[in-house]
DNA sequence: CATGAATGAGTGTTCATTCAT
DNA sequence: TATGAATGAACACTCATTCAT
């Protein structure tokens, strides 16, 4: 990997743990650059200010998911509803597990509501994961695997907001907190 | 009400505002006192610092529901369990929705973690209005109108989780995602 | 002794305990009412500002020594000069040993030069035990038990730089400096 | 000499000068950042507090007699001890004249007495031209050049103790004093 | 006489950002 | 490409002082 890219990605997973290990707070750009083992200048050759920093970051986190995502609205119909969602929450927990502290201070921040384009919950449209998640929600209930009455959108949501319990530290794991959402989904047998 | 204590409350009321509004960031002792219509040594002849001003501000809020949860775990049995779970999350997120952003945003600051009592979730035992959730819902289920296999704490986080919904601003109510996980937590009919 | 000079002693007082133990930059207007057991208004209803009050201070602690010095110059030519003298340094350290702190930090402080007046030393005159002190070694000079290229202001200033040691807590005592000094003052046997 | 240094040196000679001008208690990072024409984040550049720049000033002015002092010893015996005296406080009091109020008002703070270290007198032994002063005056006291019942450590002290009168602008020169003390310490002819 | 409440001016310190090298 | 040096603006917090009660 070249000099210049190597630097970069540095920066972004640096980001990601110092955000994840310290809190929002305190991930300055003076602690990501010792992270990184970079010097705060170079933190603007690759990026033009601390907020895009922070949102590729996240984009960075994300990517590794995406992947997969994009082959979820597919596989309506295979498996069962509820370990297709199961996994789905495992995958967003675990892998986004540094990324979401980020995630989630950025969304609670009032003047990076603009900015929200490639993160968890967009206004009109979600993209990205919970997109993906929204359309499989959307292809099972058609299919009939998903009560009528479930709004895929909220279901989205709904979902997604369990990954907040594990952002806090709270005692049940996120895949209990699924669980109980599942039970509410899924079709009377 | 006399001089001092009405200053305490305009500080009380002003930080929330200003979080609810500005974001956690932009909460600034600054800000808040000139919500507040004060100086910022004010702040200072209150209250010891600003994190005792936070936590001060999110036990004010919660006071505000406290009493009505206080009374939460008697009810259980009476009218239904949908509806009680519907009105419990309805209050939180309708009387504490200014208090919701600051919350958050304070159980998202590791260094915070320590000082967390009165807040959402604690680390062991929950307190306040999530305590009074937890005790009614393992009230219910001993009287058999929730499926055995629901922990109560689990899904007290899981209800909980979806205030998160509403700090964010996305689209569907947090009535909508309460639903979902009512339709999961209770018996088959 | 009624209640308000009783206040002003107290105050008085503090300021000094305050001052020798936690050093100037930390005698603040709180830290002496609370040591005084009244409020920080009290303060200004005995004294016109901070300055006054450790102006108050200092003369407040020299009153104890005045009367002694007083009578010292009357004592040339009886015991010995040396004798003498260390008992006049003995009680400057003894019975000032907490004046001194503040009283060093006063004199150090190039805007409060103005405001010397009953201080340890002042630009032309010297006032208070000080000033007894070179009247004293110009009338034993003019006995002759003093060697006679002694200057007696140098002497006094050099005698009472002495208590310096004291205040910054060094190794030897004063006594042990005044010695080198006597010795250098006596005429030759 | 290069930026960095030259603006480091700036800052150590603006301290001195403040505190020398205006008083310690006036010494603030503002005043000093002005005086240096930097701003005062450039300060923490540099030194990590105000106290270590504080520090790294006494340091930076004693370095300018360090060296000479550090010969001091070996030049026991030789000239006279009258004369070798005189110059040794003719150096302190003349080169350091800028340092001797901060260094005075630091050794005052008593929450600064822990890191006393290469002040003016240390608790236990004397570093820098202090302990030199001491080696010489041991030196000669073994030559038989002092007499020998005085204590080199306090003949130290006592001949420091007469810079503070240089400090408080009294009248006399601290020549004036030195005189006095050296009269005290030579053995009789 | 005493004080609880309030404050304007200031403190040391940190921040994201720029720029010459 | 990378950085050491620098900074304006802002931060939480403290100070001596005033005033209505």
């Amino acid at each position: 990997m070249p000099r210049g890219p190597r630097t970069r990605t540095n920066l972004l997973e640096a980001t990601l743990v110092v955000a994840a290990r310290d809190g929002y707070a305190r991930a300055t750009t003076r602690a990501i650059a010792e992270q990184a083992g970079v010097s705060e200048a170079t933190i603007y050759r690759h990026f033009p200010d601390k907020l895009a920093l922070f949102g590729s970051a996240v984009m960075h986190a994300n990517a590794q998911v995406d992947e997969w995502f994009a082959g979820l609205p597919a596989r309506a119909g295979e498996a069962s509803v509820g370990d297709n969602l199961r996994e789905c929450l495992h995958r967003l927990a675990g892998v986004k597990a540094e990324a979401i502290p980020l995630e989630l201070a950025m969304l609670l921040d009032p003047e990076l509501a603009r900015s929200r384009e490639e993160h968890l919950v967009a206004g009109a449209d979600l993209t990205g994961p919970p997109a993906q998640l929204e359309a499989y929600l959307a292809a099972e209930r058609s299919l009939g695997r998903l009560r009528g009455d479930v709004d895929p959108r909220t279901a989205t949501l709904a979902l997604l907001a369990t990954l907040f319990t594990a952002a806090i530290g709270a005692g049940p794991t996120v895949d209990d907190c699924v669980e109980l959402l599942v039970h509410g989904m899924l079709p009377p047998e």
